[in-house]
DNA sequence: GGCTGTAATGTTATAGTATAACGTTTCAAA
DNA sequence: TTTGAAACGTTATACTATAACATTACAGCC
């Protein structure tokens, strides 16, 4: 089997998710930073609602949220935001849901490669480079030259396959 | 390197694509025959509007394309015949892009895997079983059953990085 | 052939996702 | 302090998809 990083792992229910959005706001501003982007209110509370849990979030569901806190909010401030935070690698989208979600890994480039939960909707994001280096190697041997790859698994998590096996 | 098959190849800009549309619908036509499901006039001419080329085709292209040869029809027509087509393994879909594509291989069930040339659209379709057995042992490897893949890889076409270098 | 029940399609309305276009504010650097 | 670009506000609209219910078509039976 091929080698493989996790950089978001499938989480407990009882996990302290306060911690989660903690420290990916923490490596959100420093990613910012090293970049010389502007992490300004909007994007990080943006940010801040992606993060709500580890299950992908919907642009008019962060639309909603927005509202609630007395902000003025229409769809072009969230998808503003989204594009941002999508450009800075610090969110990814996940295509076959129309969603997003945290990314675990700010710090180095990657496309991501996630496992979706169709029972709890969970999602685990995980990095197998030789995966990614083998779909370019083919791609390649049809002259294709690839710059980006999306990978979306579906299926049960473990938690889900052990109530409904 | 993996074992790879190429479903649809990228072609030619003169090849005779009739002739692809062709087979297309004669191997749909004996497909669902071995399945017993109804090809029926309406998902036969929404499968053919969808092998209109090599690139992947809207659900409001299609519609537009019905309403033009005065039959009757709304969305719900062309997601219907689209759902059907996606069920029996005729089409797919292309997350990222919401568009659909004909299915190269439908005589054996498969996800797909698909290079999508952001220059010119086309799409090539190959069927590389080693990278997604790869992907079923990672996901597995953290408890996670996959019941279903969607890899997307974006780039340039050979014709087209010639062109663009 | 004529029934009959299910599958397929027609029709209307609406939900959900995303961007265009233009005006206003903010803010870092000169 | 000015100023110009980036960010954000606002309105309108385009694009993607499905719900819900009516009607038609068709295979299997008598």
């Amino acid at each position: 089997m091929s080698k493989r990083r996790i950089l978001v792992p499938f989480k407990k229910r009882t996990h302290d998710h306060a911690e989660c959005i903690d420290s990916a706001l923490v490596s959100a501003q420093s990613s910012c930073e090293r970049q010389g982007l502007r992490l300004t209110k909007m994007r990080r509370r943006v940010l801040e609602l992606v993060w709500r849990g580890h299950t992908p979030v919907k642009a008019y569901d962060i639309l909603e949220e927005l509202r609630k806190e007395d902000r003025a909010a229409a769809p072009p401030t969230v998808y503003r935001a989204l594009d941002f935070l999508l450009n800075a690698g610090l969110v990814h989208r996940i295509e076959s849901l129309s969603a997003f979600v945290g990314c675990g890994g700010p710090a180095t480039p990657h496309f991501g490669q996630f496992l979706i939960c169709r029972e709890c909707s969970a999602v685990a994001e995980i990095d197998a480079p030789a995966i990614a280096r083998a779909l370019v190697a083919d791609a390649e041997a049809l002259g294709f030259h690839a710059d980006r790859q999306t990978i979306e698994i579906k299926g049960l998590c473990a938690d889900c396959s052990r109530l409904d096996p």
